[in-house]
DNA sequence: CATGAATGAGTCTTCATTCAT
DNA sequence: TATGAATGAAGACTCATTCAT
């Protein structure tokens, strides 16, 4: 209804973000010029600063932006109290590995563990919005757990532990996977067999 | 016996080494000038050009060097056969508790991470010298149990499982250090009781 | 009778100019953007160059158009043939004193004076419309005075030397009123004073 | 006898200022670009940032290595207390007639009144500097004229009136010394006879 | 061996100007 | 007539690297 004209430099911004993002994906924060995103797009240098002031005000939006479907995810998952929690669990990691692991939203994350310390706004925001609202979203699922399936207490206390492995796939395979390729799939379900318990019982 | 005089160039290289050490910790690859590394020193930029040839090739070395003590760690390791794996389990991360944790060594390690992947050779050397030495060592000792006391089956599938928390915790240091303090040591404990099955056994 | 559309655009190119002399006035030449003027006039960028061809022209005509009152003193001055030589110096002074210190024109003919040497044009355009009538007008002024009540012969060759003063005045308030604010009232009655011969009669 | 090597980098550094100087005299302070000022040393534009970390900084140093010369001069006049003020008056102007006009020190002093307004570190220092002292001076003079030979009373409260014709010259030959020649030394000697009362004793 | 002066390619950023709508 | 998105040339400043002394 409202807002129909907007939409146009909307999708400008939008166009330049998706730019940045692969650039800077692929070359991080300093090596990566402004020059080089604008010739992505085809448009000129200046063009980017018609809608970003600044070359770190356009790395911290475009990261901003990306982290924005990861919010929806938590919030979902938060959400629904009736699944079991073995399921949450089952849900999140299968989320990383489908939606994470191959995908662009894979580098992204590289790229804020890689230039997180250097810009204070972007660890802060990214614990604020995401991180501390994920971590308390596995406390509640960990919590609710009663039976003993798996170790309520300690996963309550150290949610951490629960993405320890994801954080790990990202790192090896920004470094390692070339000489040592990593099945993440398989990781992730032995990962779930022990803080499940599930003991000795591999695939064939 | 031999090479009596080369001692003294090979301790300023030490020297340049340390000092480039301090720097890019501090501050990354791309944000160190050659300029403040020699600062730290004392010395004028151009003497770094005598010891190496650029700063690519300092940044390098400076990296293969540090890893040198950690590879005899592994080494030793990988050596005592007899010592139960809970107890190498242990022995391991009590050395990244006490010797990396909050140490010159976590930034590091953390500067491997980040600057890895832009930087083929190093990521290249630190998987063959020591990521897959650590890795045959975990396996080592995962195979060793026979007892179930842990799980032994996937661990050696996957020994990354062991130091994935590891990993994490100088991720989350590095960048929530400051907005949620991670207790390092509490939340090794845990992922400890984890593998080893210690279910729900906390301190008071 | 004619041309009655034009007014219309005449009036847009008059906005125009006086939003230039504002912030023209401010900041000087280079320091001005044609941004700033259009934000001023709350039109864009694109609009100036509708009435204008680029920047320098704005500059110059803007310059001219301010200069059009002066014309006209110096015009009623030249006539005032009635008038006595003293006190048409008085009524010179009085306008400088009332109509520009603490103006915007002060700010312009600021301007002049700092942009003059790189505008080949607005000098000449100055030098012949304003100061070569002016100097004409002050010449006859001094040169009307028969009774020797001043120097009516030094004067009429140096006319420069009648508004020297105003100039030093507009210069010094432009560097130094800050540090040390110049009583303009004041020294303008003590060069009256100089001029006329009227020895050591200051205010009680 | 002490620091006989120091004297090769001030070298430079004075080299770059009285490059700094010709370049910004004629043009400017925003029309001139460090690589123009470079181009006349015959070095590379970095050189230029050795020794100055701006071209702001560069700028002010060079005015105010300009003004020293300036500063000595007052200093002199200052003492010289058994001078007479009439003497000490054609002093002073005989300097500024043949040590500054048509020299680069005009240049100079043009360029302080037409940036000193963006540039307040610049106004201040020259003020505080030069003109504070030089008025102090002029007080001085005025002050002891005791036989009534020019307006010592008018004069001591308001020394710029004897500079006043200094600036007006300069002004002029700036922006109309192309159209109109002004004869600075007869205005001098004009200005001189007004405040000494001689009067309409012409040359011949 | 060591210095430190000099370089110049590279990067971010600005802004007068154009032009399709 | 007016807009405002886009341009691209230009300029300040940085820093890895070189080399004469």
């Amino acid at each position: 209804m409202a807002r129909v004209i907007p939409d146009y430099k909307e999708e400008a911004r939008t166009r330049i973000l998706k730019a940045a993002e692969g650039a800077f994906s692929e070359k991080g924060y300093d090596q990566t010029t402004m020059e080089e995103i604008a010739q992505r797009l085809g448009v000129s240098k200046g063009t980017l600063y018609l809608y970003f002031p600044d070359k770190e005000t356009l790395f911290e939006r475009m990261l901003q932006s990306v982290a924005a479907p990861a919010l929806a995810l938590l919030a979902r998952l938060a959400e629904q109290k009736d699944v079991p929690p073995a399921a949450a669990l089952a849900a999140l990691l299968a989320f990383f590995e489908n939606e994470v692991v191959g995908t662009p939203r894979e580098k992204v994350i590289r790229l804020i563990i890689s230039e997180g310390p250097r810009f204070p706004r972007l660890a802060k925001f990214h614990y604020e919005q995401v991180v501390s609202k994920g971590l308390a979203s596995l406390r509640a699922i960990a919590a609710r757990e009663k039976e003993g399936a798996f170790n309520a207490g300690v996963l309550s206390r150290f949610p951490q532990l629960i993405f320890a492995p994801v954080v790990l796939s990202i790192v090896w395979r920004s470094l390692f996977q070339q000489f040592e390729p990593l099945d993440v799939s398989a990781l992730l379900k032995a990962h779930k067999e022990i803080l499940l318990h599930k003991l000795e019982e591999h695939e064939p």
